[in-house]
DNA sequence: CAGTGGTCTAGACCACTGG
DNA sequence: CAGTGGTCTAGACCACTGG
């Protein structure tokens, strides 16, 4: 299972093997201690450390002094806000499974739709989310019409559209601002995300500018708060004081 | 300036070391090498990477296998007077008039409270928050002990608790976490704030800690979404160099 | 007290970047 | 090629938790 002539690193082979372990519910709700995981793996203290600092950053484990290194029950997926990932890659790190079901991918009229922000013709594109099969978000792009329709032309449901822009596209996303509020579900909203109607969904407005500040994409999700939820770190003094 | 007899772990200090040298800007776009820093500071290389995984986790730092360590220009963390300065700042900054009830000040039981962050005896202030007279959020606070007690002196319906905290008792708030979500408002959370019960509400949970990391503050608040809700910039984290 | 994670040393070899 | 960070070993002692 541990292979060190894996060119893949071994603190993350073993990384990967503990969070499949942990799905598995090989353990209850603490995972062995260091000392256990160097005899079960043959590596250092220092490989397994580097191994459990990882998962622990993602919220997946969570140390503790002198008793343990434990499981964080049930925690959603914890989106790190001080860069913006796609949905794909944070549901990855936290060791399940991403996969999306397009719902819409058209033009629409933009005086249907209070979207000033891309002064153009839109086109907008809908998924629906799931990590390991249960519904996540709904996730509304909206794209200036050439970009939408380039878009389009590939598989939306497989696709990383962050990786289309980037890598296929050539379009560099440089920053972005967020609104994270709440509001309650309507009925379209509660069907597909499987939660009753009228209950809270976080919701997230976004705005993605190049490295000039034109923007390049708006943005509309809805979260179902249960499995997912939004961490921001917070420093006393930024660098530039 | 680097003591090994002092109980501060070396890897702290030195990043203490760097992020001042940084602000001083003793350095233009790149820190010395970890084989430097090892001379610089006779540690090892062990303790010299502990202390730059820190920065780099802060988003103070970012590292490029083969060139070297660089400083993050441009702002990756949150300002710390965005979300974290009290409520009352960002009210007045609004235009609109703070104020403040005081609902509760008293020691709790931490068993009936699933509060594992602050391993002691603790004391919990809650207070509803207006802008303009119109309710807008409940905050609660949670401290050891001593420090509530010390708090419950001044008048909080007044007086601004960060304030209190660094200007009348010493204590250096350094870094938080915050947790973004959301639920369905209770009787008594929807009473308070003036919504139906059921109604979204938002939720934040925080962490505050000094610079050594120890907790100082649990937090949770309680925010109408129709008056109040979160910005964040953030910056993709490409690799491309 | 035995067991846990936290800190630290002094090495080694590798993979990557640039001239 | 010299210099950089990435990975890894095999130790050591410390501080904390619980019985």
């Amino acid at each position: 299972m541990i292979d060190s002539n894996n060119p893949i690193p071994l603190h993350v082979q073993i990384s990967n093997a503990l969070v499949k372990q942990i799905k598995a519910g090989m353990y209850k709700d603490k995972i062995p201690s260091e000392r256990e995981l160097i005899e079960a793996y043959t590596v250092s203290r220092t490989t397994v450390r580097q191994a459990i600092a990882k998962l622990v950053n993602d919220g997946i484990l969570k140390k503790v002094h002198g008793k343990g290194t434990f499981i964080n029950e049930g925690k959603p997926i914890q989106e790190w806000l001080s860069n913006l990932n796609s949905l794909t890659e944070t549901i990855k790190n936290m060791g399940m499974a991403p996969s999306s079901k397009l719902l819409a991918a058209e033009q629409i009229d933009v005086k249907d739709h209070s979207i000033d922000i891309l002064n153009m013709d839109l086109y907008m594109i809908e998924r629906l989310r799931y990590a390991d099969g249960e519904p996540l978000a709904i996730e509304k792009h909206y794209y200036p019409l050439s970009v939408g329709l380039k878009l389009s032309s590939y598989d939306l449901e497989t696709e990383t559209i962050f990786d289309l822009l980037e890598n296929e596209m050539g379009i560099t996303l440089a920053e972005a601002e967020q609104i994270i509020s709440t509001e309650d579900a309507d009925a379209r909203v509660a069907g597909l995300l499987g939660i009753p109607k009228g209950a809270s969904v976080l919701t997230v407005e976004r705005i993605i500018a190049d490295e000039l500040g034109n923007p390049l994409e708006f943005y509309r999700g809805y979260y179902r708060p249960d499995k997912y939820v939004f961490r921001v770190k917070s420093k006393r003094n930024g660098l530039r004081s």
